[in-house]
DNA sequence: TTTGTTGCCGAAACCGGTTTCGGTGCTCAA
DNA sequence: TTGAGCACCGAAACCGGTTTCGGCAACAAA
């Protein structure tokens, strides 16, 4: 299609088609021209191919927001970002819109974004965009073990797509990556090295994924002979300062670890800069692999081990999900689960000690 | 305000108030009540006041919806991001929506959001918004100087404010941040430092950041009476690996620098490596500012001394100035400006060599 | 008293769709 | 031949607002 700017349509002289402009044309009636457009069985399928066909012509879009009077849904996606939780979204960020969006305008529908910083500020701007009809669902990202907003929308009875499972499923759509095949193979590929004293450092408790990384971790230790050992286990951290801090205490322990697992990237960066300050050489004297794959882990020294996330295909499969499920398909049948993937970038190496 | 969530309104039994109800409770026409709830001068100020109680009484809020099929407006900001561009734009961006949403949300407008990979993408992105009416007017990220978007929307009378100022200024109205004055001011921390072998890494040519960095450069070298030196002068730097190689090459030169100003932050991660390959130390052997303020920064060694940019601020200001704009005022006088705020975190120090 | 004004509000059209309800014409079996 | 049933479409109400137009009362000016 050509999209030269000349040929953007200037507001004032381009009045936009309308169904009677549609009606007009194709001599029908708007009634018959709308279910034509939507399908309904009681038009014959010639004249529904006449519609579309004309609707193409002539370049018809119906205003979502002139259905919505009636139907009350404004083919608009929502997402409320909650900024008082850990920055670990902020890295995933611009790849996981540019998913929702992708999803979203491939039905033609649109993403409506909003965030707050508190609770309260979270329930409010959710409860406005549903009082507005601003959105017809919402994407709910990081699923937490108890999760308000669920609670909330199962309440009111609103559609949601969970990025992450729930383990109370009830009326519960999602999507997920499997992050406890993720860490189980991670402490495969340490053992398999030699490694025997392997640490693991999970993330924030409070979201579904930690004790599934958990899982993970102790089904790798089991398969691989290894005793989980209850001091070289660490949780919630998330961020860098996290991460260094927890590191810098297993490293003290009297029998270190070898190897470490991070539940989180940004953690394992920190246990980059824990080990840096003992004088430990990453890789060498110390392994580690994390998980999620942000970009800053490819510029660490050496680059970080990690289990990548496609968050861009990640946001894709969420709105597509949400607009079945608005669709009103059986949540049931829409679960659908990845596998990340492994990059091997150095930061691991054969036991040494 | 109590939002505990059992309050939550149930879709199915809390019907909503609709203009109607507020005009049999009040005993006046919906006329009267839409005419009263906008402020019309035809209604007399204790009835507009009478019908702007009840409606807070009554919890009624106009569909936004429902409006806009006659006004043809639907409360709403759009945002398209471009991807293509370089991930600066990425740190920023959490921020940056928040301050948008919040700058939305105050005036009860809403944000939508919509990506784009490819140049032809971005500008269907913008006609799939104006056409479905999903959009009233758009926030334009990072304004260049041969700006597409500019010329779109100017044609197509459409209302947007920039992030960034713009030559040809007609029609436009922006908020910017003074990056001049901050690198200007860069210089003269350095050369008050003794420095006077000054290198200047400059970003992306096409925005028009660029030229006023580059000017303010030249200005801080001036007022110091510092001589500016084609050779220690470098462009479009914009990530790590940019700044990397170009400090590379600044390093090499016959007389090298003994500090380097960035346009952007992320160079002057880049510089630190370049740096640290060639055995130098940050601050004694090779002093740094940059600009943005990006978190990433702060956890460097040593913390990047770098002029910080308040990014939810902007977006604050900028729904703010967007909003003013569609309902109508001249955009000539909705031009912001604000200054950087310098922190100086340690990766300067006196001249040394 | 009459004649404008002016202030204030109601009646009704309108916006661009969806949906309910009926009414054709046609087919087919009785 | 006729009545029932069906496939298909038109007429009109409806959704929740906005906007135009006109009317009425009160008050001022003539």
């Amino acid at each position: 299609m050509n999209t030269s700017v000349a040929e953007f349509p200037n507001r004032e002289t381009r009045r936009r088609v309308t169904i009677n402009d549609m009606a007009t044309a194709l001599g029908l009636t708007k009634s018959t021209v709308s279910r034509a457009m939507n399908g309904y069985a009681d038009i014959s399928e010639s004249t529904q191919l006449r519609v579309k066909r004309m609707a193409q012509q002539m370049n018809y879009h119906p205003l979502s927001h002139a259905q919505a009077i009636k139907t009350g849904r404004t083919r608009s996606l929502g997402l409320v970002l909650q900024l008082s939780d850990h920055d670990a979204q902020r890295p995933f960020l611009a790849e996981f819109l540019a998913g929702l969006s992708a999803g979203a305008s491939s039905e033609s529908w649109t993403l409506t974004v909003a965030a707050s910083d508190s609770h309260d500020d979270m329930i409010q701007t959710f409860q406005a965009l549903l009082r507005d009809g601003k959105a017809d669902g919402f994407i709910l990202p990081r699923t937490m073990i108890e999760d308000p907003r669920v609670k909330l929308l199962r309440d009111a009875q609103v559609p949601f797509v969970l990025f992450g499972r729930q383990d109370n499923a009830e009326g519960c759509a999602w999507f997920d990556i499997l992050g406890e095949d993720a860490i189980r193979d991670a402490v495969l590929h340490l053992a398999s090295l030699g490694h025997q004293r392997i640490a693991f450092i999970n993330g924030g408790m409070k979201y579904t994924y930690a004790p599934l990384r958990l899982a993970g971790f102790v089904a790798g230790m089991e398969q691989s002979g290894l005793q989980v050992q209850s001091d070289l286990m660490a949780e919630n951290a998330v961020t860098i300062e996290d991460g260094s801090r927890v590191a810098a205490q297993l490293l003290d322990c009297p029998n270190p670890p070898t190897a470490i697992v991070c539940a989180v990237d940004f953690a394992a960066l920190g246990v980059y800069r824990a080990a840096a300050k003992q004088g430990l050489v990453i890789a060498r004297d110390l392994s580690v692999i994390a998980y999620d794959g942000i970009p800053e882990g490819a510029y660490a020294q050496p680059p970080l081990t990690t289990f990548s996330v496609d968050n861009r295909a990640a946001g894709m499969s969420l709105a597509k999900l949400l607009i079945r499920r608005i669709r009103g398909e059986d949540p049931a049948s829409l679960r659908e689960t990845t596998s990340a993937t492994f990059i091997d970038r150095g930061s691991t190496g054969p036991v040494n000690r």
